[in-house]
DNA sequence: GATTATTTTTAGACCAGTCTAATTTATGAT
DNA sequence: ATCATAAATTAGACTGGTCTAAAAATAATC
């Protein structure tokens, strides 16, 4: 018997995780979820007892392996459903996140194989993540890395989003930059580490840091 | 701001005084949801507050124009759900009660609309309900009426299950009993309320007043 | 009309989840 | 090593939802 709420600390765990490396701090969690401090400390009792996650005061929490399980579930249940919203349901791929976010709490997992399998076993949601298959494994992202650490003159193409929020995804579709887009970085600025690059479209395009860093590509 | 218990309750007492033609009685909410009456007393006090639910203690408990306007719109989520869970994930039609219970919570008119439109509006859930629209207006089933009172030599065609339990949906799959199928009732035994029908693929079926009751059809 | 049975409500407790405010604990700087 | 700062926890209160047990109100029966 799990609730959304304990779902929701284990999924911002795992992203927080996922990010640094390293154990989740008590604070990082409460900004991560919106919440405080000290609600934060309760839940996280509350899942040590059940098993789920690991607590080091002062260092921070980590999943257990089961943890880990049910977390990257949750993730595949919320991926499917974005994906299920872009492709079926004739979403924007910058519409989609609240929604799966109550989506994925459904609880039934026959019914996201069924999901899984009607739209043929997607292997990458609308942002270019990758979708756990039932056991948790998923594609590995070998290769990719953010367009901010790509060398002058390479062709790359788009992979994925780091940040999925509405209003950097708004920004990449006013830059006519989607999934697939191929790129090359002309020009390197030291100064800002903004960086120019061209697609087919387009040439001469300036991209500052904070966009290039959040723009996962792939060399081709 | 509406949590899903209180939808739930909206959706108990809606159902309750659709076949009653009453209001709901403490005792009777209480027993629908698997509650205790001192829960129900609560919870309709709450509801009484934000306005869905008039109350007469002794009398019952009944919606009020916007508590059913409410109530109609889980009422279509649910039933849309459960025809896309039949129509495209291939589900039974006694499967999906239960998962269409969680999913009428999702909090999306939108979601909901694009829904419809993806099925192209349909009118009936797999169970022969009728879908309300977004106005919550749905088809009248005017001419359908329980097997069980259907005269000799009458045929009909089978348009709904009043009783959409797994139980007898499983029954009715045994007898070879869908939505559509064509009867004519042979014969009615007094003694027992039973009726004798005749398919196209199977004469001389006999079934009980149970049955029979929970049969809708509707003449040819 | 009085008594019994049933229905409904109240009172008080509990759990999950959240908050604020206060306190404790560790870290980093001097 | 001390002290300020930041991080984490505790204490206590609140909300929504539930329960049991007891009391109150109504309905049914004689």
């Amino acid at each position: 018997m799990r609730t959304s709420a304990e779902e929701n600390y284990l999924k911002a765990i795992f992203s927080l995780a996922e990010q640094s490396g390293k154990g989740a701090s008590t604070t990082a969690i409460a900004a991560h979820l919106r919440t405080k401090a000290s609600s934060v400390t309760d839940m996280v009792k509350r899942l040590n007892e059940k098993g789920l996650v690991d607590h080091r005061p002062y260092y921070g929490v980590s999943l257990t392996d089961t943890g880990t399980q049910v977390a990257t579930l949750i993730v595949r249940k919320h991926r499917l459903w974005e994906t299920f919203l872009v492709n079926h349901l004739n979403y924007r791929w910058d519409e989609v996140h609240d929604l799966a976010e109550q989506l994925e709490h459904i609880d039934s997992d026959e019914l996201h194989d069924r999901l899984d399998k009607f739209m043929d076993h997607p292997k990458f949601d609308p942002h270019g993540d990758p979708i756990p298959d039932r056991e948790g494994r998923m594609v590995d992202m070998a290769g990719a890395q953010p367009l901010s650490e790509v060398a002058k003159d390479t062709l790359v193409h788009i992979v994925g989003v780091k940040d999925s929020s509405p209003a950097f995804l708004k920004l990449l579709d006013g830059l006519g930059l989607k999934l697939g887009t191929q790129l090359t970085v002309n020009r390197r600025f030291e100064y800002d580490n903004s960086v120019e690059v061209s697609s087919r479209f387009r040439s001469g395009l300036l991209l500052n840091e904070q966009v290039s860093l959040n723009l996962t590509v792939k060399a081709l």
